[in-house]
DNA sequence: GAAACGTGGAC
DNA sequence: TGTCCAAGTTT
């Protein structure tokens, strides 16, 4: 029964030491000794931390707080504005949902994040997670915390051999019996930062833990066996078109439907999405009758649960009557607002037909 | 509960 | 090269 055996204090004294000692000086981060953090900087940067590492949000991150300081000022900004500032960061619904709670934070609560739990999860893109996040981070006030981090790190500390993601009731239990009432924020990250840096996915660094003495798994020489996952479904391939319209020096590009894969992005015009390659002939989805010229192979590009093999197919337009859209100056910047599904099938079409 | 939903970095 | 993974939420 080791559960019982793992007091509270025995965590989180060493472990807030640790963090202390060991602090990392993150953009949404107060430093050390430094007025509390703000509710607004900490949701931006646990939407964007979402499922995504930390250097892939830093620039992200500076350029949302510095083009829009406050959530009044998001609230404000256009959607289309937005989503161009997120693209490249992926999961655009959490942009989508971000805009959403912004404005509900201004218009719904005069422009102050609710500092409750039950509150927070009654917004947007806020779940279990960011709103015990927030609550601990932002407001001080005690929350168990429980990302993937902190499962990995649990699961180690108790050597819970269930594997995700059936154990994670246990393991939310399990982390509520270590979470302190005391500096509830910085418990919350030193676990975080614990597993991104020490216990981590594989090869953890047992020697170096401060609570390896606490931890069932390392005593036992397992810590890298745990978590156990469940296998995944094998990723399937499909296969789409797009289109680069070309008029003179513009290009063509859509905006997507609101909802669904990539959606409310500026895109490439593209077909439907399908289990086989279409025949070169038939054009589903063009934006014009012209004559379509197919590149030499195709983009691939990985998603979470599919692989798109991408023809890209390239036309002018020439004296056809211009299509509804966004045409933009055909030059390196017209990928720059783009899911980097289509500025890969830019980059592809520019090196095919340079233009 | 399972599936949908992006991207880039590490090994 | 392929596989795994990252501070999850929504439907």
């Amino acid at each position: 029964m080791p559960a019982k055996e793992i007091a509270p204090k025995h965590i989180a004294a060493p472990l807030l030491a640790w963090y202390d000692r060991s602090h990392r000086r993150l953009p949404w981060r107060a430093p050390p000794g430094a007025n509390a953090a703000d509710p607004y900087r900490v949701w931006l940067s646990e939407i964007m931390l979402q499922q995504t590492t930390v250097a892939a949000v830093i620039p992200y991150f500076e350029h949302f707080t510095t083009r829009w300081p406050t959530v009044e000022a998001l609230a404000a900004a256009e959607d289309g504005d937005v989503l161009a500032a997120w693209a490249g960061l992926g999961y655009y619904a959490r942009a989508r949902n971000l805009l959403a709670c912004a404005r509900a934070v201004a218009e719904g609560h005069g422009g102050h994040f609710p500092s409750t739990e039950e509150a927070l999860l009654g917004l947007p893109g806020i779940g279990a997670y960011t709103a015990a996040a927030i609550t601990a981070i932002a407001f001080g006030e005690r929350a168990v915390v429980v990302d993937g981090n902190v499962e990995r790190v649990v699961a180690r500390l108790f050597a819970v051999e269930e594997p995700l993601p059936s154990a994670k009731p246990a393991l939310r239990t399990l982390t509520d019996t270590i979470t302190p009432t005391a500096r509830a924020g910085d418990f919350a990250q030193a676990m975080m930062d614990l597993g991104a840096t020490v216990c981590r996915p594989r090869s953890p660094d047992c020697l170096v833990c401060p609570i390896a003495d606490s931890c069932d798994a390392a005593r036992r020489g397992i810590a890298d066996l745990l978590p156990k996952k469940a296998q995944k479904a094998p990723r399937p391939v499909r296969y789409a078109n797009v289109y680069v319209l070309r008029d003179r020096g513009e290009i063509l590009l859509v905006r997507r439907p609101p909802r669904g894969l990539l959606g409310g992005m500026l895109g490439l015009p593209m077909s439907e999405i399908a289990d086989a390659p279409m025949a070169d002939n038939t054009h589903p989805g063009a934006p014009a009758l012209t004559r379509w010229s197919r590149g030499e192979g195709r983009v691939t590009h990985v998603f979470t649960h599919f692989e798109l093999h991408l023809t890209v197919f390239s036309g002018d337009l020439s004296g056809i009557t211009k299509p509804a859209g966004d045409w933009r100056a055909a030059d390196e910047s017209a990928a720059r607002d783009l899911p980097t599904l289509f500025r890969k099938a830019l980059d592809f079409a520019a090196c095919v037909d340079d233009f």
